[in-house]
DNA sequence: ATATCCAGGATAGAGAATATCCACGATAGG
DNA sequence: CCTATCGTGGATATTCTCTATCCTGGATAT
Protein backbone atom coordinates (compact mmCIF):
# COMPACT_ATOMS: atom_id res chain seq x y z
CA UNK A 1 0.00 0.00 0.00
CA UNK A 2 1.19 3.35 -0.77
CA UNK A 3 -0.23 7.02 -1.13
CA UNK A 4 1.25 8.45 -4.62
CA UNK A 5 4.10 10.91 -4.31
CA UNK A 6 1.50 13.77 -5.60
CA UNK A 7 0.30 14.13 -2.23
CA UNK A 8 3.27 15.37 -0.16
CA UNK A 9 3.72 18.05 -2.93
CA UNK A 10 -0.08 19.22 -3.27
CA UNK A 11 -0.08 19.34 0.69
CA UNK A 12 2.89 21.82 0.43
CA UNK A 13 1.75 23.87 -2.20
CA UNK A 14 -1.60 24.34 -0.54
CA UNK A 15 0.17 25.60 2.52
CA UNK A 16 2.30 27.75 0.48
CA UNK A 17 -0.72 29.48 -1.55
CA UNK A 18 -2.27 29.72 2.11
CA UNK A 19 0.25 32.10 3.41
CA UNK A 20 -0.59 34.39 0.32
CA UNK A 21 -2.02 38.04 0.51
CA UNK A 22 -5.66 38.45 0.22
CA UNK A 23 -6.66 37.70 -3.60
CA UNK A 24 -3.31 37.44 -4.83
CA UNK A 25 -2.26 34.07 -6.44
CA UNK A 26 1.18 32.65 -7.52
CA UNK A 27 2.03 30.91 -11.05
CA UNK A 28 2.11 27.08 -10.81
CA UNK A 29 6.29 27.29 -12.34
CA UNK A 30 7.02 29.12 -9.00
CA UNK A 31 5.28 26.45 -7.09
CA UNK A 32 7.20 24.15 -8.60
CA UNK A 33 10.18 26.03 -8.61
CA UNK A 34 10.49 26.60 -4.82
CA UNK A 35 10.12 23.21 -4.16
CA UNK A 36 12.38 21.83 -6.85
CA UNK A 37 9.91 19.72 -8.58
CA UNK A 38 8.92 19.15 -12.36
CA UNK A 39 6.65 21.79 -13.42
CA UNK A 40 4.85 19.29 -15.99
CA UNK A 41 4.27 17.04 -13.43
CA UNK A 42 3.39 19.48 -10.63
CA UNK A 43 0.58 21.07 -12.54
CA UNK A 44 -1.14 17.58 -12.95
CA UNK A 45 -1.56 17.79 -9.24
CA UNK A 46 -2.83 21.24 -8.96
CA UNK A 47 -5.42 20.84 -11.91
CA UNK A 48 -6.73 17.94 -9.87
CA UNK A 49 -6.77 20.36 -6.72
CA UNK A 50 -8.88 23.12 -8.98
CA UNK A 51 -11.04 20.33 -10.14
CA UNK A 52 -11.85 19.71 -6.50
CA UNK A 53 -12.27 23.41 -5.95
CA UNK A 54 -9.64 23.22 -3.10
CA UNK A 55 -7.56 25.57 -5.34
CA UNK A 56 -9.12 28.66 -7.71
CA UNK A 57 -7.11 29.45 -11.00
CA UNK A 58 -6.65 32.56 -12.66
CA UNK A 59 -5.67 32.23 -16.70
CA UNK A 60 -3.49 35.20 -18.38
CA UNK A 61 -0.30 36.47 -17.71
CA UNK A 62 -0.73 38.05 -13.72
CA UNK A 63 -2.13 35.09 -13.20
CA UNK A 64 -1.94 31.84 -11.24
CA UNK A 65 -3.05 29.69 -7.85
CA UNK A 66 -4.57 30.90 -5.15
CA UNK A 67 -6.63 28.73 -2.69
CA UNK A 68 -10.48 29.09 -2.90
CA UNK A 69 -11.51 28.61 0.58
CA UNK A 70 -10.66 29.70 3.79
CA UNK A 71 -7.52 27.40 5.19
CA UNK A 72 -10.04 26.59 8.40
CA UNK A 73 -12.00 24.91 5.76
CA UNK A 74 -9.53 22.94 3.67
CA UNK A 75 -9.04 19.32 5.49
CA UNK A 76 -5.80 16.97 4.64
CA UNK A 77 -8.99 14.91 3.59
CA UNK A 78 -10.01 16.93 0.71
CA UNK A 79 -6.50 17.26 -1.15
CA UNK A 80 -5.76 13.40 -0.70
CA UNK A 81 -8.87 12.63 -1.95
CA UNK A 82 -8.22 14.94 -4.70
CA UNK A 83 -5.03 13.99 -5.83
CA UNK A 84 -5.57 9.92 -4.90
CA UNK A 85 -9.09 9.72 -6.13
CA UNK A 86 -12.18 8.44 -4.16
CA UNK A 87 -11.69 5.15 -4.21
CA UNK A 88 -11.36 3.43 -0.56
CA UNK A 89 -7.75 1.59 -0.21
CA UNK A 90 -9.70 -1.17 0.71
CA UNK A 91 -11.37 -3.14 -2.74
CA UNK A 92 -13.62 -6.05 -1.62
CA UNK A 93 -13.69 -8.30 -4.78
CA UNK A 94 -16.21 -10.26 -3.29
CA UNK A 95 -14.12 -13.33 -3.26
CA UNK A 96 -16.24 -14.94 -1.23
CA UNK A 97 -19.00 -15.64 -3.97
CA UNK A 98 -16.22 -17.32 -5.91
CA UNK A 99 -14.89 -21.01 -6.18
CA UNK A 100 -17.01 -24.09 -5.71
CA UNK A 101 -19.96 -23.66 -3.35
CA UNK A 102 -20.54 -20.09 -4.80
CA UNK A 103 -24.62 -19.14 -4.50
CA UNK A 104 -27.03 -17.07 -6.62
CA UNK A 105 -25.97 -12.97 -5.90
CA UNK A 106 -28.90 -12.80 -4.11
CA UNK A 107 -27.62 -14.84 -1.08
CA UNK A 108 -25.13 -11.64 -1.09
CA UNK A 109 -27.30 -8.95 0.37
CA UNK A 110 -25.43 -8.68 3.61
CA UNK A 111 -21.73 -7.25 2.71
CA UNK A 112 -18.54 -9.93 4.00
CA UNK A 113 -17.93 -8.89 7.60
CA UNK A 114 -14.62 -8.74 6.86
CA UNK A 115 -15.14 -5.89 4.09
CA UNK A 116 -17.27 -4.06 6.85
CA UNK A 117 -14.21 -4.42 9.35
CA UNK A 118 -11.43 -2.99 6.65
CA UNK A 119 -13.91 -0.04 5.83
CA UNK A 120 -14.36 1.09 9.26
CA UNK A 121 -10.65 1.02 10.00
CA UNK A 122 -10.57 3.65 6.82
CA UNK A 123 -13.11 5.49 8.20
CA UNK A 124 -10.84 6.40 10.82
CA UNK A 125 -8.42 6.90 8.97
CA UNK A 126 -9.96 9.78 7.39
CA UNK A 127 -12.02 11.22 9.95
CA UNK A 128 -8.36 11.82 11.41
CA UNK A 129 -7.18 13.77 7.82
CA UNK A 130 -10.68 15.14 8.10
CA UNK A 131 -10.24 16.78 11.36
CA UNK A 132 -6.90 18.34 10.22
CA UNK A 133 -7.05 22.11 8.73
CA UNK A 134 -4.78 23.23 6.46
CA UNK A 135 -5.05 26.32 8.77
CA UNK A 136 -3.52 23.84 11.66
CA UNK A 137 -0.34 23.00 9.22
CA UNK A 138 0.45 26.40 8.33
CA UNK A 139 0.43 27.55 12.00
CA UNK A 140 2.87 24.69 12.57
CA UNK A 141 5.38 25.05 10.09
CA UNK A 142 5.22 28.74 10.85
CA UNK A 143 5.93 27.65 14.65
CA UNK A 144 8.16 24.55 13.99
CA UNK A 145 10.08 25.43 11.16
CA UNK A 146 13.93 27.08 11.24
CA UNK A 147 13.14 30.66 11.14
CA UNK A 148 15.54 30.83 8.30
CA UNK A 149 13.60 28.55 5.93
CA UNK A 150 10.26 30.35 7.11
CA UNK A 151 12.10 33.84 6.09
CA UNK A 152 13.07 32.15 3.14
CA UNK A 153 9.28 30.91 1.96
CA UNK A 154 7.81 34.72 3.02
CA UNK A 155 10.77 36.17 0.78
CA UNK A 156 9.81 33.84 -2.15
CA UNK A 157 6.20 34.38 -1.94
CA UNK A 158 6.01 37.91 -1.37
CA UNK A 159 8.61 38.14 -5.10
CA UNK A 160 6.15 35.63 -7.51
CA UNK A 161 3.05 36.75 -5.83
CA UNK A 162 1.05 38.74 -8.26
CA UNK A 163 -1.58 41.10 -6.59
CA UNK A 164 -4.59 40.58 -9.08
CA UNK A 165 -6.51 43.90 -7.67
CA UNK A 166 -8.61 44.23 -10.57
CA UNK A 167 -6.01 46.33 -12.93
CA UNK A 168 -2.68 46.98 -13.15
CA UNK A 169 0.01 47.87 -9.85
CA UNK A 170 3.32 49.10 -10.75
CA UNK A 171 6.05 46.33 -10.05
CA UNK A 172 8.72 47.79 -7.62
CA UNK A 173 11.90 47.23 -9.24
CA UNK B 1 -3.75 4.81 -2.94
CA UNK B 2 -4.36 1.18 -2.98
CA UNK B 3 -3.70 -1.81 -0.94
CA UNK B 4 -2.83 -5.01 -2.47
CA UNK B 5 -5.20 -7.56 -3.37
CA UNK B 6 -3.94 -10.76 -1.69
CA UNK B 7 -4.92 -8.99 1.47
CA UNK B 8 -8.26 -9.93 1.05
CA UNK B 9 -7.71 -13.58 0.27
CA UNK B 10 -4.97 -13.41 3.25
CA UNK B 11 -7.53 -12.44 5.55
CA UNK B 12 -10.20 -14.95 4.17
CA UNK B 13 -7.90 -18.03 4.29
CA UNK B 14 -7.32 -17.21 8.06
CA UNK B 15 -10.69 -16.98 9.00
CA UNK B 16 -11.20 -20.43 7.15
CA UNK B 17 -8.41 -21.81 8.97
CA UNK B 18 -9.67 -20.43 12.00
CA UNK B 19 -12.70 -23.17 11.81
CA UNK B 20 -10.03 -26.20 11.97
CA UNK B 21 -10.15 -28.59 14.71
CA UNK B 22 -8.08 -28.72 17.70
CA UNK B 23 -4.05 -29.15 15.49
CA UNK B 24 -5.27 -29.83 12.11
CA UNK B 25 -4.34 -28.69 8.94
CA UNK B 26 -5.40 -27.86 5.11
CA UNK B 27 -3.31 -27.62 2.38
CA UNK B 28 -2.55 -24.66 0.45
CA UNK B 29 -4.36 -25.89 -2.74
CA UNK B 30 -7.00 -26.78 -0.81
CA UNK B 31 -7.65 -22.86 0.19
CA UNK B 32 -7.24 -21.71 -3.56
CA UNK B 33 -10.10 -23.94 -4.74
CA UNK B 34 -12.23 -23.00 -2.29
CA UNK B 35 -11.87 -19.21 -3.16
CA UNK B 36 -11.33 -20.20 -6.74
CA UNK B 37 -7.93 -18.55 -6.77
CA UNK B 38 -4.94 -19.47 -8.18
CA UNK B 39 -2.97 -21.51 -5.66
CA UNK B 40 0.98 -20.35 -7.45
CA UNK B 41 -0.02 -17.17 -6.42
CA UNK B 42 -2.20 -17.68 -3.05
CA UNK B 43 0.94 -19.93 -1.88
CA UNK B 44 2.84 -16.45 -1.69
CA UNK B 45 1.04 -14.52 1.21
CA UNK B 46 0.33 -17.71 2.91
CA UNK B 47 3.94 -17.84 3.09
CA UNK B 48 4.49 -14.00 3.78
CA UNK B 49 1.59 -15.43 6.83
CA UNK B 50 4.11 -17.79 7.47
CA UNK B 51 6.85 -16.09 7.86
CA UNK B 52 5.12 -13.25 10.59
CA UNK B 53 4.08 -16.35 12.85
CA UNK B 54 0.46 -15.74 11.81
CA UNK B 55 0.14 -19.48 10.19
CA UNK B 56 2.39 -22.39 10.93
CA UNK B 57 3.17 -25.03 8.44
CA UNK B 58 3.68 -28.61 8.07
CA UNK B 59 5.74 -30.30 5.22
CA UNK B 60 5.00 -33.44 4.01
CA UNK B 61 1.84 -35.82 2.96
CA UNK B 62 -0.42 -34.87 5.58
CA UNK B 63 0.71 -31.66 6.02
CA UNK B 64 -0.59 -28.31 5.05
CA UNK B 65 -0.95 -24.83 7.09
CA UNK B 66 -2.64 -23.71 10.26
CA UNK B 67 -3.16 -20.90 12.66
CA UNK B 68 0.15 -20.13 14.97
CA UNK B 69 -1.97 -19.12 17.73
CA UNK B 70 -5.52 -18.16 18.95
CA UNK B 71 -7.71 -16.40 16.77
CA UNK B 72 -8.26 -13.91 19.66
CA UNK B 73 -4.82 -13.30 19.44
CA UNK B 74 -4.76 -12.41 16.01
CA UNK B 75 -5.97 -8.73 14.51
CA UNK B 76 -6.42 -7.91 10.98
CA UNK B 77 -3.23 -5.62 11.55
CA UNK B 78 -0.91 -8.57 11.89
CA UNK B 79 -2.44 -9.91 8.77
CA UNK B 80 -2.02 -6.66 6.55
CA UNK B 81 1.24 -5.80 7.88
CA UNK B 82 2.43 -9.09 6.87
CA UNK B 83 0.49 -9.08 3.34
CA UNK B 84 1.80 -5.54 2.42
CA UNK B 85 5.05 -4.87 4.65
CA UNK B 86 5.33 -2.50 7.28
CA UNK B 87 5.85 0.54 5.62
CA UNK B 88 3.89 3.54 6.35
CA UNK B 89 1.01 4.34 3.41
CA UNK B 90 2.72 8.05 3.67
CA UNK B 91 6.23 8.30 3.09
CA UNK B 92 7.31 11.25 3.29
CA UNK B 93 10.39 12.52 0.46
CA UNK B 94 11.31 15.40 2.15
CA UNK B 95 10.91 17.64 0.13
CA UNK B 96 10.78 20.89 2.37
CA UNK B 97 14.84 20.53 1.73
CA UNK B 98 14.61 20.59 -1.79
CA UNK B 99 14.65 23.85 -4.29
CA UNK B 100 16.39 27.31 -3.34
CA UNK B 101 16.47 27.93 0.30
CA UNK B 102 17.45 24.54 1.38
CA UNK B 103 19.94 24.81 4.16
CA UNK B 104 21.67 21.79 5.56
CA UNK B 105 20.66 18.51 6.82
CA UNK B 106 21.15 19.81 10.81
CA UNK B 107 18.38 22.32 10.42
CA UNK B 108 15.95 19.51 9.87
CA UNK B 109 15.83 17.56 13.15
CA UNK B 110 12.23 18.75 13.54
CA UNK B 111 9.88 16.09 11.52
CA UNK B 112 7.88 18.16 8.96
CA UNK B 113 4.23 18.79 10.37
CA UNK B 114 2.75 17.54 6.76
CA UNK B 115 4.31 14.26 7.82
CA UNK B 116 3.25 14.66 11.48
CA UNK B 117 -0.06 14.71 10.60
CA UNK B 118 -0.42 12.12 7.81
CA UNK B 119 1.21 9.27 10.04
CA UNK B 120 -1.28 10.12 12.69
CA UNK B 121 -4.17 9.09 10.50
CA UNK B 122 -2.03 6.11 9.56
CA UNK B 123 -2.13 5.60 13.48
CA UNK B 124 -5.58 5.72 14.00
CA UNK B 125 -6.28 3.34 11.12
CA UNK B 126 -3.91 0.70 12.24
CA UNK B 127 -5.36 0.97 16.06
CA UNK B 128 -8.81 -0.05 14.50
CA UNK B 129 -7.68 -2.69 12.69
CA UNK B 130 -5.28 -3.73 15.72
CA UNK B 131 -8.49 -4.00 17.68
CA UNK B 132 -10.14 -6.25 15.20
CA UNK B 133 -9.71 -9.56 16.22
CA UNK B 134 -9.77 -12.50 13.63
CA UNK B 135 -11.73 -14.38 16.13
CA UNK B 136 -14.79 -11.47 15.66
CA UNK B 137 -14.38 -11.71 11.80
CA UNK B 138 -15.62 -15.78 12.41
CA UNK B 139 -18.19 -15.40 14.62
CA UNK B 140 -19.62 -12.48 12.66
CA UNK B 141 -18.97 -14.27 9.45
CA UNK B 142 -21.15 -17.23 11.45
CA UNK B 143 -23.92 -15.49 11.82
CA UNK B 144 -24.16 -13.20 9.09
CA UNK B 145 -23.69 -15.37 6.15
CA UNK B 146 -26.45 -17.27 4.32
CA UNK B 147 -26.51 -20.73 6.08
CA UNK B 148 -26.03 -22.27 3.13
CA UNK B 149 -22.68 -21.02 2.45
CA UNK B 150 -21.88 -21.64 5.91
CA UNK B 151 -22.87 -25.18 5.73
CA UNK B 152 -20.43 -25.77 2.14
CA UNK B 153 -17.56 -24.18 4.19
CA UNK B 154 -17.77 -26.42 6.77
CA UNK B 155 -18.38 -29.41 5.02
CA UNK B 156 -15.11 -28.29 2.58
CA UNK B 157 -12.77 -28.11 5.62
CA UNK B 158 -14.74 -31.24 6.85
CA UNK B 159 -13.67 -33.06 3.91
CA UNK B 160 -10.22 -31.59 3.54
CA UNK B 161 -8.47 -30.95 6.94
CA UNK B 162 -5.34 -33.39 7.74
CA UNK B 163 -6.22 -34.51 11.19
CA UNK B 164 -2.49 -34.22 12.33
CA UNK B 165 -2.85 -36.47 15.12
CA UNK B 166 1.01 -37.92 15.25
CA UNK B 167 0.65 -41.10 13.20
CA UNK B 168 -1.80 -42.49 10.90
CA UNK B 169 -5.65 -42.25 11.36
CA UNK B 170 -8.24 -44.39 8.43
CA UNK B 171 -9.49 -42.40 5.40
CA UNK B 172 -12.90 -43.36 5.87
CA UNK B 173 -14.81 -44.89 2.81
C1' DA C 1 11.37 -45.29 -2.53
C1' DT C 2 7.70 -42.47 -3.63
C1' DA C 3 4.17 -39.27 -3.49
C1' DT C 4 2.60 -35.04 -1.32
C1' DC C 5 3.32 -30.74 0.48
C1' DC C 6 5.76 -26.20 1.64
C1' DA C 7 9.91 -22.77 0.78
C1' DG C 8 11.76 -19.61 -2.04
C1' DG C 9 14.03 -17.82 -6.16
C1' DA C 10 13.51 -16.51 -11.07
C1' DT C 11 10.72 -14.54 -14.43
C1' DA C 12 7.24 -12.78 -17.45
C1' DG C 13 2.96 -9.81 -18.04
C1' DA C 14 -0.43 -6.20 -16.69
C1' DG C 15 -1.46 -2.05 -14.91
C1' DA C 16 -0.63 2.16 -12.33
C1' DA C 17 2.21 6.02 -11.16
C1' DT C 18 5.59 9.17 -12.80
C1' DA C 19 7.24 12.54 -15.95
C1' DT C 20 7.09 15.33 -20.45
C1' DC C 21 5.34 17.62 -24.29
C1' DC C 22 2.29 20.21 -27.10
C1' DA C 23 -1.88 22.40 -29.05
C1' DC C 24 -5.49 25.18 -27.23
C1' DG C 25 -8.21 28.96 -24.91
C1' DA C 26 -8.07 32.92 -21.74
C1' DT C 27 -6.30 37.39 -20.50
C1' DA C 28 -3.41 41.57 -19.32
C1' DG C 29 -0.62 44.97 -21.38
C1' DG C 30 1.02 47.59 -25.06
C1' DC D 1 -5.17 44.15 -32.44
C1' DC D 2 -0.94 41.69 -31.26
C1' DT D 3 1.79 39.32 -28.18
C1' DA D 4 3.61 37.28 -24.08
C1' DT D 5 2.11 34.74 -20.05
C1' DC D 6 -0.49 31.31 -17.89
C1' DG D 7 -3.79 27.37 -17.02
C1' DT D 8 -6.32 23.20 -19.47
C1' DG D 9 -6.37 18.84 -21.10
C1' DG D 10 -4.98 15.22 -24.15
C1' DA D 11 -1.29 12.21 -25.87
C1' DT D 12 2.78 9.72 -24.86
C1' DA D 13 6.95 7.59 -23.03
C1' DT D 14 9.10 5.62 -18.96
C1' DT D 15 9.48 3.37 -14.72
C1' DC D 16 7.74 0.46 -10.89
C1' DT D 17 4.88 -2.28 -8.48
C1' DC D 18 1.65 -5.84 -8.35
C1' DT D 19 0.05 -10.02 -10.34
C1' DA D 20 0.74 -14.59 -11.81
C1' DT D 21 3.33 -18.72 -12.98
C1' DC D 22 7.04 -22.06 -12.93
C1' DC D 23 10.64 -24.84 -11.05
C1' DT D 24 14.17 -26.57 -7.93
C1' DG D 25 14.89 -28.19 -3.45
C1' DG D 26 13.78 -29.86 1.27
C1' DA D 27 10.69 -32.23 4.62
C1' DT D 28 7.86 -36.14 5.74
C1' DA D 29 4.21 -39.81 5.96
C1' DT D 30 3.13 -44.18 3.86
S1 LIG E 1 -15.62 -11.00 0.00
FE1 LIG E 1 -14.43 -9.17 -0.19
S2 LIG E 1 -13.77 -8.95 1.86
FE2 LIG E 1 -14.95 -10.77 2.03
S1 LIG F 1 8.68 17.31 3.77
FE1 LIG F 1 7.66 15.38 3.55
S2 LIG F 1 5.70 15.88 4.30
FE2 LIG F 1 6.72 17.81 4.51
Amino acid sequence: MKLSDGVEAAIHCAAVLAQLNGEATLPGSALAELHGLSPSYLLKHLQALTAAKILESIPGPNGGYRLAKAPERISLLDIVLAVEGHQPAFRCGEIRQRGPGALEAEAYVKPCGIKVAMLKAERAWRAVLAETKLSQIVSGYEADADPRAVAFNCAFIARHQRPQGETSLKKSK
